[in-house]
DNA sequence: CTGAAAGCGCTTACAG
DNA sequence: CTGAAAGCGCTTACAG
């Protein structure tokens, strides 16, 4: 790369008049026309643009945001925000910052050779403290290499919340996904979940079903689809036998549970396509038909509901759309103005694993 | 964050004395224990690290790497490729700069609110002149943040050839994934594609198979199981009427012509699990049992093989180790060393899809 | 054994 | 209108 100070000789002026040139688009009043031609066509000929090295130490800071999250990009949802994050970033000039902040993917490789290659560490195997000093590094690093501010990609909880409280208080910081970060000082980008709950409810109720099993959502949003149905003298049929139901493999079983302990079930609402993979995927193997039989509903509209038999209907969201929030409100923090979530609407998307409830044409279980 | 001048002071000693003992951890024999000793209490004390920016403008170099790339961290095998480079670079000091050369994702965002979110730009939409454009820039913002070196995440064609051996006169870059990059100086590091070939041949012809179709593979390698099966008296079936067959749709309808125009076939040798899911979801679609009618054989082993009905035998290679390959090439660029091709092997996972051929028994097709 | 000085590429008052 | 100077945080010869 080409530095001013060979434009300026070049240019046969002073770099002080290059760098003001090149900082003031409109011309400004300031250099004459025939300088300011002349520097400019100068740096157009080298294609020069100021280094953000130089530019970044003189102006103490970096243009750089860092990147803090264990699912970082290793998850759909995650890497299509963080693509939205990172058009709003680029637009204004910034950067992320990747790697050395980022904690193990959520899964060993795929394929290990023994002998062949390096084991991956099992980053479930991960306990607590491991886990707090693993981020402890990561902001370390992060703050060595003068981030402007720092994208958290990961849902608080007790073994980090007091972690990230604190870089709050050094830098800004905003949170993406997962809903509200309950902490003050880190606004977050993310769905409304009362959106959620309602768009599935009241589906599930228009269509006719009165049997009605939810896996694995968030507390706050089983409370809301229970007050949906109360309006209508429904209740959940499910007891909370499902807080945790998350995966594929959970999905599963939670279908083997839902026929034997809860057969009356006519419709299993899935707070995420993963596990509503799982329920589709155990209800072929045991020959119950869907949506015939039982339907399901998922959450998140992932790229797998299409490949699902049957297709998947789900509750979408803005995924790039979270992202360009969570990227808008860490510049205004940057920027030295305050800012509050951003909450965004979800959509519902029919396909195929969802109709009116059949019960009685039910011929297998077990 | 606290400067060395801070420590400096604090320590009464100048910095530059500060800078020599952090910069030699063994103590070197030039500064007195006792002044070594101080000048780390108080570092530690404020948990000092000289700022990379500061280091990067002295040194001429910035610890950062350059991500260039399309598929980017959109995709499962690169994300997770990436992850194994990540380690490598963050091991050696330096970091991953993601946004400002990033191309935008394959697809659009999976909901598009109209008039509640902007409109997200549609990439297969893009013209030659357009990628090509978006290219250009992308390195200009790469070399503009004064990276170390660039990993590309993106087959080489006709369309950017020009455009990366452009940039590697310039600086060190390396491709990951793909195949062999076919430029001399951008070293790549991929997975053998002859043992995948002959992997996928062997285990089909054990099991017995004699009616073997092709599902999009790369030329190269077509040719590679052409020679295999030529060895033992067979040949493919499928007379390349497949070789663009890459995505879900593409394998459900490979799989109808298949039934149509080689009925005879016992084993689709799918070149990407996404195919080859395709494939298993046409066949539940049409009450073609698998494998007991048609065996399916996957590569990559995704995730989603797992959650596929009946779970997909595919063959695996190893992602992470991929991506850390590639770092290691290319910070052996950096280091001003020579580099060539990391070739990787292959494995075979067995699971459901696949086995012995049964086609007498074939009730349905059409 | 320790420190003053130069310099990496830039921007921003400030002087002329 | 233009340029010399200071300084961002660091490291590296070099002098003492």
């Amino acid at each position: 790369m080409v530095t001013i100070r060979e434009i300026a000789r070049e240019a046969e002026v002073s770099i002080s008049t290059v760098s003001h040139v090149l900082n003031t688009p409109g011309g400004g009043g300031k250099a004459s026309i025939e300088t300011r031609k002349k520097v400019l066509a100068v740096a157009r000929k080298h294609n020069y643009a100021p280094s953000i090295r130089g530019k970044a130490l003189r102006e103490g800071k970096s243009y750089t945001i860092g990147l803090l999250g264990q699912l970082g990009i290793y998850d759909y949802i995650a890497a299509n925000s963080l693509y939205g994050a990172s058009r709003i970033f680029r637009d204004a000039g910034y950067g992320i910052e990747l790697t050395p902040a980022q904690l193990p993917p959520p899964q060993p490789d795929p394929l290990k050779l023994p002998g062949v290659l390096p084991p991956v560490p099992e980053p479930t195997a991960l306990t607590v403290e491991e886990y707090q000093e693993h981020l402890r590094e990561a902001v370390r690093r992060l703050l060595q290499r003068g981030v402007d501010g720092i994208l958290i990609l990961e849902a608080v909880s007790d073994a980090n919340r007091e972690i990230f409280t604190e870089i709050s208080k050094q830098l800004p910081v905003v949170k993406l996904l997962f809903g509200s970060s309950g902490i003050p000082s880190i606004p977050s980008s993310y769905v409304d979940p009362t959106m959620i709950a309602k768009l599935g409810g009241e589906y599930l109720c228009r269509l006719g079903h009165r049997e009605i099993v939810l896996l694995g959502s968030r507390p706050e949003v089983r409370e809301i689809l229970d007050r949906y149905l109360a309006g209508r003298g429904l209740r959940l049929r499910d007891g909370n036998m499902f807080p945790l139901c998350k995966s594929f493999e959970d999905g599963r079983q939670a279908l083997r549970r839902i026929l034997r302990e809860r057969p009356e079930t006519t419709a299993v609402f899935c707070y995420n396509d993963t596990n509503a993979a799982g329920v589709l995927h155990e209800a072929l193997r045991l020959g119950i038909r869907v949506p015939d039989e039982i339907s399901v509903l998922g959450v998140n509209n992932l790229e797998i509901c299409e490949q699902l038999y049957p297709q998947l209907t789900t509750i979408a969201m803005p995924i790039i759309g979270q992202g360009e929030a969570a990227a808008e409100l860490l510049l205004e923090l940057i920027n030295g103005r305050k800012a509050g979530d951003r909450v965004l609407p979800a959509q519902l998307i029919e396909r195929e694993s969802c109709s009116a409830p059949r019960t009685h044409e039910r011929i297998t279980t077990t």
